[in-house]
RNA sequence: GGAGUCGGCCGGGCGGUCGCUGUCGCGCAAGCGGCAGAGGAAAGUCCGGGCUCCGCAGGGCAGGGUGCCAGGUAACGCCUGGGCGGCGCGAGCCGACGGAAAGUGCAACAGAGAGCAGACCGCCGAACGGUUCCUCCGGGAAUGCGUGGCAAGGGUGAAACGGUGCGGUAAGAGCGCACCGCGAGUCUGGCAACAGACCGGCACGGCAAACCCCACCUGGAGCAAGGCCGAAUAGGGAUCCCAUGACGUGGCCCGCGUCGGAUCCGGGUUGGCCGCACGAGGCGCGUGGUGACACGCGUCCCAGAGGAAUGACCGUCCUCGACAGAACCCGGCUUACAGGCCGGCUCCAAUC
RNA sequence: CGGGGCGUAGCGCAGCCUGGUAGCGCACCACGCUGGGGGUGUGGUGGUCGCGAGUUCGAAUCUCGCCGCCCCGA
């Protein structure tokens, strides 16, 4: 499986970009996530990622969904619009199986180019 | 072999493809290649330090902490050794373990009485009085009724003014004796905590995680500390206090320092770099020490982000993988944790 | 990273400093007043005092360790 490279030009950063997406109020939800997009700046899509202490107490746990969420985003770069997409993880997805989270996001990318 | 106890360690392995962070090398550059890349608890933030700023961090008070003794350490509330007490057949384990004879307090209910106490049921005919009986008229005997004596036994309580036994006595009582306990006595051993022997007499109850006393320790904040570079805005307005005044980050005073200061309104700031990873460092050997640990020599460089790096997928093996993710660093403590390995010691059983 | 606070009846709170009885309001239940409801009066039910150790004769209260929640500062 070819992952597309990723830099620090494809991270969202900063609370004045998080605002303008949630502003947006643009939104899809899959089985464990919500994902919020706006139109992007510039020619290419930026990943924020909102996993707050309420999903998980453990850090552990956390990372390893911003992990996922990392990593299944760089696998569907190339193939998306030039937006920038804030992940908010819902708490169930802490309770999950790995492996059903995976898909679960794997399944969720495509549907945003509508 | 079984049961137990103490100490130390590991906590999925191997191979492949793509990707992430740092660093080194090459390249004008996009990049390419090499190397490294979470834990024993990274956690809780309960202690102790380093580092940085607060002018020096100086004296006193207040406050806080520690609490058998000695040692280790940068330091500690940690560790080691020893003492004392408790548990265990034992190896071992556990203990907030200074002072109640400096003072002030506290003890509900029950109970006669709760701290220089007390007599409800009791016990006592030795003493004084009474009553009854006997009498050889001197007195004698009985009786707990009164004056009284006692606190052994019963009973209350968490606790009842040393305990057990023997003697003693009218009944009793450290009143006497033995043992135990106790003691601010003496001697001996030990740096000390303390222990042993002798001596003394029975007085000095419990609670200091009650106030307190004693000894020792303790300035405050924190890496968003703090520093450098750059950019931008403002050099304002209102009110109040004024130089025996105001301010300074400590709770207060002294001392010291500064000369306008405080509050509110308005305005600006959310770039980059350093701090930021070579350290009370890891490993090995040697020496000293019972040990914690120290010293010497050799050797190694071992995460460093900034919306925050370890992931995804495949193959394979097994005993199918617990708790869990660094954010300035280090030493401890505490808490969480599937399974497994190594070594010391103890008890039991059996065999030679 | 640092600082502070809370946890007691179904809900909101006192009691804790100074240790021995857990109390108040609302709610709930029963009865009375009313034809009924509402309202009101009287009586009553209901609490592992967040959890675990320790100190004490005795702990909601004192001490230590955990757990959960909330607030504030940078």
């Amino acid at each position: 499986m070819r992952a597309a490279k990723t830099t620090r030009a494809s991270v969202l950063s900063g609370k004045a970009a998080f605002d303008r997406v949630f502003v947006a109020r643009l939104k899809r939800n899959s089985r464990y996530f919500r994902f919020h997009f706006a139109a992007s700046e510039l020619d290419h899509a930026r990943l924020g990622m909102a996993v707050s202490r309420r999903v998980d107490k453990r850090s552990v746990v956390r990372n390893r969904l911003r992990r996922q969420i990392r990593q299944s985003f760089r696998l569907a770069m190339a193939t998306l619009p030039n937006l920038d997409i804030v992940v908010n993880a819902k708490p169930e997805a802490a309770q999950a199986p790995r492996g059903e989270v995976w898909r679960d996001l794997l399944d969720a990318w495509p549907r945003l180019r509508a």
